[in-house]
DNA sequence: GTCTATAGGCAGATAGAC
DNA sequence: GTCTATCTGCCTATAGAC
């Protein structure tokens, strides 16, 4: 635990940069934010932004890599939980909530829509956040069903891409007027309508 | 129709200014293009754009207000033709589909990712965008639900919620891949989990 | 209504001192 | 690793001729 923190953190100005910068992408998109707000709140220079990151679109794409395997270790922690696949499910879509309720917006929805605009660095990891969530949703849709306490007509991997939809249009409409109620209501609707 | 046109296109330049605009905006986002990029398209000058439309967060605001009224248009069209209140969600649905093919992603859903860095001129416009949308869902959906031939749970308004979120985010996700097929897929889902 | 020219600012990025 | 200073380029916007 020790080493991996050690190894982590092993610069610790370049994760505080990248902390700051991933807030930016979730709440501006990456064409609405600057090196400059990063260096102003970090107390910082642009030059020495760029010692650590020497363009805009590796900083990006150092973001959205930690996120995407952020993500997978969330799923993989919600898998180790045990729970029945519906409260896996449940728990899935919380996450949602949960980035709503910290002020932002889903940094590869976000993304998604800036995607002609976006470095094509970048543009490949963002594709590849979704799919690793629609496979994980159609697994754990599978495993529900197999249990009995998840239905919905579709294959898995049908079932997981509207689950999936459904929860970034959710939170993406709801995001301009930070609409937990709202989001809230539609996940409870969306939860009631898989349940076995 | 003659007077409408002529009133609608009083200007030619400045619809055109209007066209081009809107095609940006749905393809690269508010902060994604700019007045180089329409002046380029229609061989006019910066300098012209300014002549027609005094800052960009007056054009923009006149691409949102004109695809809103748009918008009403075309639901008030779909209640005019008498369908049963499925087949007219079915229409609706059909929109988004049509929106990607036309290589575009929703106008207000980019802008909604966005909204933060958006003028304030421009927000109201999307927030009122997607209120008229569940607003005519919701009335479309109790109409269905009285006629019989539209089933889910939740109320008329929570329902709406979903089905504009599922689609809103059915299409931000195949946006990056212009996936048409997989837009296709998860709208005839969504259709078949509403219909009685 | 359209142009040339330009202002004034901020963007991403670099050089080189410390 | 951080700084000062600067470069180049694009941005929005304006002035004023035609």
């Amino acid at each position: 635990m020790l080493a991996l923190d050690a190894k982590t953190h092993s610069g610790g100005t370049a994760d505080r940069i990248v902390e700051v910068a991933q807030r930016l992408l979730q709440t501006r998109g990456y064409n609405g934010f600057s090196y400059a707000d990063i260096a102003l709140e970090l107390g910082l220079t642009k030059a020495s932004l760029h010692h650590h990151f020497c363009t805009k679109a590796h900083l990006g794409d150092s973001v959205v890599r930690r996120h995407l395997e952020y993500a997978q270790t969330v799923l993989r922690g919600i898998d180790a939980e045990g729970l029945d696949a519906f409260e896996s499910l449940r728990r899935y879509a919380q996450v949602y909530e949960d980035v709503l309720l910290g002020d932002r917006m889903c940094l590869c929805g976000i993304l998604a829509a800036e995607f002609d605009t976006v470095p094509a660095l970048i543009q490949e990891s963002i594709s590849e956040f979704f799919r690793f969530n629609a496979q994980w949703l159609a697994q754990t849709i599978a495993r529900g069903r197999a249990a009995g306490s998840v239905r919905g007509s579709g294959s898995d991997e049908e079932l997981a891409q509207l689950l999936l939809s459904t929860l970034e249009g959710a939170l993406l409409i709801c995001w301009p007027g930070r609409d937990r109620a709202r989001l809230s209501g539609t996940v409870r609707l969306l939860l009631e309508s898989l349940r076995a």
